[in-house]
RNA sequence: GGAGAGGUGGCCGAGCGGUUUAAGGCGCGCGCUUGGAAAGCGUGUGUCCCGCCACAGCGGGACCGGGGGUUCGAAUCCCUUCCUCUCCGCCA
């Protein structure tokens, strides 16, 4: 949620930088500085209201306790006027405040200047590739087929007991999933974040807080008898520890890291761009969160960018880094780069992590506050990545690394899963 | 699931219709004291909104879990809702 005064003082700057992500919704912005004109003229006048009603009440008070009955009686008489303009003003303030924050609620993050304009995936600015793009035989095998001839990820199992996207992994494959789990979690130890393991379900308060919720709530599973939510990431519970709190400034940078399953229903988009691996409705992602000073959060940005390459590179896959561009960017991000890796068998590249800064965005909505040195309180910064998420991981791994012998697993790695080779 | 207790400032805790402008304590800030520190003494100490004015300050309003009500006046009474704790039941 972005702040009024800001969008006050920054109005021409807020408009044309909120079309960089197609948001050419201006009418809107007009409305909220109109909307918070209004409140705080009604907030005046109620204010000042109350102020005389307050003060009469006190004599009446007084009054009573010195035995002048009369008097007191008839001081009363005046109040109704003050009371029902009292109420009527309050009724006012009340839909003006709940007005104006429904329409805060629907405009997006402003973009940070690098952001590029575009529409698509395609317009997404790449601005790093490393790694040798694997050549492999015409035989070679998507991650899918891989699963079935080893026997180490069953799909089919999955829809049985459950339904599609939620597939059981078996044998090596259920071992491949601890073992990369546990080397993110310790890579993310090395570098000074603080492990939590975060309850999968969600109150509604916390969905408002990162803004899952209102728009996106037909995307997350919801537990109708006691009003949960399942989580979509880990950023949800981990950034919402900070709800409503004041932290001092000596605690920045908070750093933060959480393994969990995620649980996505993203209704629609089903065919062969979403087979095997490549979307499901649960997974498994270990998640790092920031939170940092306003004027160290892109310096910030790029350290937890530099890990996540750190990570893939580890894992020795071909992998490149692309800025997303304003229709792509996400409603809440200033700035996000998207990670992908070379997906071999199937010729394509899997988004396997985004790193994001969200500015103050999340920080306003969830009153996430600090006190600078001169005492005075001001939004913090929030900052997450995927490091990383296991699927398109595993996928890539899969294919990649496939040949007659079986599928070998990168030397980082057999520390964890206690085996070289899947055959 | 059943029964009971309770939600008050950063924390503990009093208040249970009218100078509450929320006592007192702890913590924290500043000052005095000291060779330095502790103790002691003094002093200050929340959040949000509005106005004046602006590197600070002054004035007003709201906030005692949330929402609603009674009243001239509510932390205090009533209704409703959420949460926490204790005991019982069930249970990994």
């Amino acid at each position: 949620m972005l702040q009024v005064n800001y969008i006050k003082e920054n109005k021409q700057e807020v408009i044309e930088r909120l079309a960089i992500k197609n948001f050419t919704d201006t009418d809107i912005i007009e409305k909220i500085i109109l909307l918070d004109n209004n409140r705080k003229e009604i907030q005046k006048k109620l204010d000042d209201n109350l102020s005389e009603s307050k003060s009469i009440a006190k004599e009446i008070g007084i009054l009573f306790k010195t035995g002048k009955t009369g008097e007191a009686n008839q001081l009363k008489q005046k109040t109704g006027d003050l009371k029902k303009l009292s109420k009527e003003l309050s009724e006012q303030l009340d839909k003006t405040s709940k007005d104006l924050k429904y329409l805060l609620l629907e405009v997006p993050n402003i973009p940070h200047p690098a952001v590029p304009k575009g529409k698509t995936e395609e317009d997404n600015k790449i601005v790093f590739e490393e790694g040798e793009l694997p050549k492999l035989d015409e035989v070679a095998l998507p991650h899918w087929e891989l699963a079935k001839k080893y026997d180490i990820i069953n799909f089919e199992l999955g829809s049985k007991v459950t339904g599609a996207g939620f597939p059981f992994y078996k044998g090596k494959g259920a071992r491949l999933q601890r073992a990369l789990i546990n080397f993110f979690l310790y890579e993310a130890l090395k570098e000074g974040y603080l492990e939590y393991q975060p309850p999968l379900l969600i109150n509604e308060a916390s969905g408002y807080g990162t803004g899952q919720l209102p728009d996106k709530d037909d995307q997350m599973y919801h537990i109708g008898i006691d009003n949960f939510y399942l989580i979509p990431t880990a950023e949800v519970p981990i950034t919402n520890i900070y709800r409503d709190t004041i932290i001092k400034e000596g605690d920045f940078p908070i750093k933060n890291v959480a393994y969990s399953s995620c649980f996505r229903r993203e209704a629609g988009s089903y065919g062969k761009d979403v087979r095997g691996l490549n979307r499901l409705h649960q997974f498994d992602k270990v998640e790092i969160v920031q939170i940092q000073h306003p004027e160290k959060s892109y310096q910030t940005l790029e350290e937890m960018k530099e890990y996540v390459s750190s990570l893939i590179r580890k894992l020795e896959l071909p992998f490149r880094i692309s800025i997303l561009c304003g229709g792509d960017l996400s409603f809440t991000s200033a700035l996000t780069y998207d990670f992908e890796v070379y997906s071999a068998a199937q010729k394509k590249w899997l988004e396997v992590s985004s790193v994001s800064n969200f500015e103050s965005f999340q920080a306003n909505r969830m009153k996430l506050r600090f006190k600078d040195k001169n005492g005075k309180t001001r939004l913090a910064h929030t900052l997450n990545g995927s490091a990383l998420a296991l699927p398109r991981i595993v996928a890539a791994l899969l294919e990649n690394n496939q040949s007659d012998n079986g599928i070998k697993i990168p030397k980082v790695l057999v520390d964890y899963t206690g085996f070289e080779l899947i055959s």
